[in-house]
DNA sequence: GTTGAGTGTGGCAACGATGCCACACCTGGC
DNA sequence: GCCAGGTGTGGCATCGTTGCCACACTCAAC
C-alpha cells in the first residue's frame, strides 16, 4: 500500500500542476519563532496575550508571524486544548425557508462570537441524525443546535458532554436548554382572529402533535376556542403528513365532506401551501368564501393575492436566540467559576423561563401576527 | 488567570450538573488497545483495514472499540494525516432560497461522500470572505466552496493549497475549477421565448455584469435579439442594484420613461420580485398587458397568479455538482498517482469542458425554462 | 539445522500548539 | 556584596492518531 508518505513524496512533483504554493509547507509556531528569534513557547504567549511577554517581544512576534502568513492550526489548538470553536448544527431540510432562516440566524451569532458552524441537513432521518452525532462527537464540538428527530441523538450527545440545544421543539426536557417559538400564543392569536371575524367553524390543518411545535399549536388553537366559548369540532381536526401533497389531499377531503367550514388554519408553511394550492385550484375566494390563515411567515405568502395571513415566527431571531443560549453555556464552562449569571439579556420579545446557569434552560422567542388580506369576516 | 487546567479540575466538581457524564473522559486508542489486550498501532491498523492485522485481532479490536463506545478524533486524524474531511463553503445570503438550495445541495454530495460541511456566509463582503478564508485556512480544510466576491479570497486560498470551486460565477480563471449555470443558453432561452410570442421591446433588469453570470444572460439576452434580428435598445437594459426594493424603484421608473415595453426579463429571484410587486402594484395585468419572465425559479413564483415564467437552473444539482467536483479533485490528491481519470460522469444535463483532471475544469449546469402563465403575446 | 521469506505485532516519533515549571537575569534593600 | 523578589524566556511533556521501522515468530526449503 502506498500510504501517505508516497503521496507527499509525490505532490512536490505535481506542485506546479496541481496545488500551486504547497511547496513550502504552511508556517508553524517554531517558524515564527525562529523569524522572531525566540522560542514558541514565547510565540505563543506573545499571540494569545496569557502570560509573560515583553511588549518589544510581543510586537516582534506579530511582526513575524504577520510577515510570513502565519495561520495557527485549529486542529492542533483542539486536540491540546480538548474543545473546538465549531459548533454543530444540525436541521432538517434546508430548502424549507424555515429551516433556512434559523440556521442563517444561528450562524450569523456564531460567527459574530468567533465560532463556525458545521451543517448537517438530517432530511428528518433518525439514522442519519445519529450520524451527524458521531460526526460531531469526532469533531469534539463543544455544542451543538438541533432540530430534533429522535430524543435518543440528544441523549447520546448530553453524555459526551456537549452542550445540545434543541430548536424549534422539544423531545425531552432532560438534556440540554430549549428555544422555542411561542406556538400556543401564536396559534390562539390566529384563531382567535378568526372567531373575531365571526367564524366558528375554523379547520386546523396539522401533521403531528407528538412534537411540542405541533401540540402547542393545536392548544393554542384549542385555548381560543374556550377563551370564546366557541366549541372545537373534532371533526375540523385534519391531520396529515409534513408534505405539501399530502397536506393539499387532505384539505381536498376536508372541503368535500365539510362545506360548512369558514376558516382553514394551517400549521405550518408546508401544509399552508398545500392549502392555498387547494384553494387555488378550486377557485375559492380568499377570503369572501373562506379565510386562510397560516403559521410561519416565508416569502410567498405576502407574494400571493390576497396576501395570506401569518403568524410570523421571527425564525433568523429564533436561530440567533439558539447560538445565544449555547454561547452562555459555552462561556459559563470557560469561566471555571460561574460567572457569566443568567444574562437573559433577551432580544427584545424573548422571555425565558427555567432557571440559572445550572438548571435547563426554556427560551420562547415571541410571535407575531400578521393580518393580510387572506382573512376576512366569516361569510356565514 | 485561571487557565485550562483549572477549568478541568473545577468541571469534575460541576459534572453532574452541568455536564452529566464528563466524569469519564473520552475513550482512545489506548484504552481500546488495552480493552483489546494489544497495542494502539494495532488498533490503528486493525480500525482503518490499512496494514497487517490478523483477523482475529481485527475482530477484537472492533468489539472493543464497541463496547468502549470508542469515537476517534477527528482533530488528531486531521493533526496527523495534514488534512481534514471538512469543506469550507462560502455563500452569500443563506436566506434567499437560491444560496440555500445551493447549500443544500453541496451537503448532500458532501455527507454522502463522508464530509461534511462548514458553512459560512459572507453577505456579498469581502472582509467577511477573507475572513472566513482564515478560517478554512486555519482548519485545514483540503477545498473550498465559494460563490466568490473578491478575487484575492481565491487567491490566497490556492495559494495554500486549498482547492478551489467557483459556483455560479467564475470572478477569475486562474484558481481552480469553476461550476456555473448556462446562463447564456438560459438568458437567450428566455428572451427567445419572449420575441416568439411577438414582442419586441423587452426591458432587461440586471444587477451587475462584472460577475459573470450577469454578463452571461445579458450576452444571452443580446444573443436572441441578433438570431431574431431585433436591435436592442440600449435603454431597455436597466441596470440596478441586488436589492428587490431598489428593483422595484428601477422597474418604476423605467415604465414611467419607456411605457411601450411590453415584456420585463428579470435577471434573477430578487430583482423579479421587486418586478412583481411594482407591476401587482400598478394593477398591471400579466400577461396580456405585459409579459413577466424571471431568471431563477424560486417557490413563490409557481405561488402567484399567474405563475411566473421562469429559467429554472436546477440549483440543488448546481450545489451536488460543485461537490462532485471538489471531491473529484480530492480523490485525486489521495490516489498517489491519477488513477481517477476525469471522469465527468455527468448527471443528466451538465457538460463539462475544460481539460483532464490537471488543468481548470469548467462545468456547465444546464438549465430549463419553464413557462407559465406570465408570459404571454405581445399587446402591440 | 540453518537460512530466508513471509506474517503479524509493538515501539516510537511526529503532526502543531500550549502551558507548567525551571531558570536566568535584573534591580533594590540591607 | 549578598540575597530576595520580580520579570521575562526556554525546555519539555502533552493532547490522540498514525505509520515507519524493527523485531519476533512460523514454516518450508535446502
Amino acid at each position: 500500500m502506498t500510504g501517505h508518505g508516497a503521496r507527499r513524496d509525490v505532490a512536490y512533483g505535481r506542485a506546479t500542476v496541481e496545488k500551486p504554493r504547497s511547496d513550502s509547507r504552511r508556517p508553524t509556531v517554531q517558524d515564527v519563532a525562529r523569524e522572531a528569534g525566540v522560542s514558541p513557547s514565547t510565540v505563543s504567549r506573545a499571540l494569545n496575550g496569557s502570560g509573560y511577554a515583553a511588549a518589544e517581544v510581543r510586537q516582534r512576534v506579530h511582526a513575524a508571524a504577520a510577515r510570513i502568513g502565519y495561520v495557527p492550526d485549529a486542529n492542533a489548538q483542539t486536540l491540546r486544548n480538548r474543545s473546538s470553536r465549531s459548533i454543530g448544527v444540525l436541521i432538517s431540510d434546508l430548502r424549507n425557508p424555515f429551516y433556512a432562516d434559523l440556521a442563517a440566524g444561528v450562524e450569523q451569532a456564531l460567527r459574530a462570537a468567533g465560532y463556525h458552524m458545521i451543517l448537517v441537513n438530517d432530511d428528518g432521518s433518525p439514522d442519519e441524525e445519529m450520524l451527524a452525532v458521531e460526526t460531531f462527537t469526532a469533531m469534539r464540538v463543544p455544542g451543538v443546535i438541533v432540530t430534533p428527530v429522535s430524543v435518543l441523538a440528544l441523549k447520546r450527545l448530553h453524555q459526551r458532554g456537549v452542550h445540545v440545544v434543541q430548536a424549534d421543539r422539544q423531545l425531552s426536557t432532560r438534556y440540554g436548554d430549549t428555544v422555542l417559538g411561542a406556538n400556543k400564543a401564536g396559534a390562539k392569536l390566529a384563531t382567535r382572529h378568526l372567531l373575531d371575524l365571526g367564524h366558528r367553524r375554523i379547520a386546523l390543518l396539522i401533521d403531528q402533535t407528538r412534537w411540542t411545535s405541533g401540540a402547542e399549536r393545536l392548544a393554542g388553537y384549542r385555548a381560543a376556542h374556550a377563551d370564546a366559548r366557541v366549541p372545537v369540532d373534532q371533526e375540523l381536526i385534519a391531520y396529515t403528513s409534513f408534505d405539501s401533497a399530502a397536506a393539499r389531499a387532505t384539505v381536498a377531503r376536508l372541503l368535500d365532506t365539510r362545506p360548512d367550514v369558514t376558516a382553514l388554519f394551517a400549521a405550518n408553511n408546508v401544509l399552508a401551501q398545500g392549502a392555498f394550492e387547494e384553494l387555488q385550484h378550486r377557485g375559492v375566494q380568499l377570503p369572501k368564501e373562506m379565510s386562510l390563515v397560516a403559521y410561519d411567515d416565508v416569502p410567498w405568502m405576502s407574494m400571493v393575492r390576497p396576501a395570506i395571513t401569518t403568524v410570523s415566527q421571527h425564525t433568523f431571531d429564533l436561530g440567533r436566540r439558539c447560538a445565544e443560549v449555547l454561547l452562555a453555556r459555552l462561556t459559563v464552562d470557560d469561566a471555571g467559576d460561574r460567572g457569566a449569571g443568567d444574562g437573559d439579556s433577551g432580544a427584545g420579545g424573548s422571555d425565558s423561563a427555567g432557571s440559572g446557569p445550572t438548571g435547563r434552560r426554556l427560551v420562547r422567542v415571541a410571535c407575531e401576527l400578521r393580518v393580510r388580506g387572506s382573512s376576512g369576516p366569516s361569510p356565514a
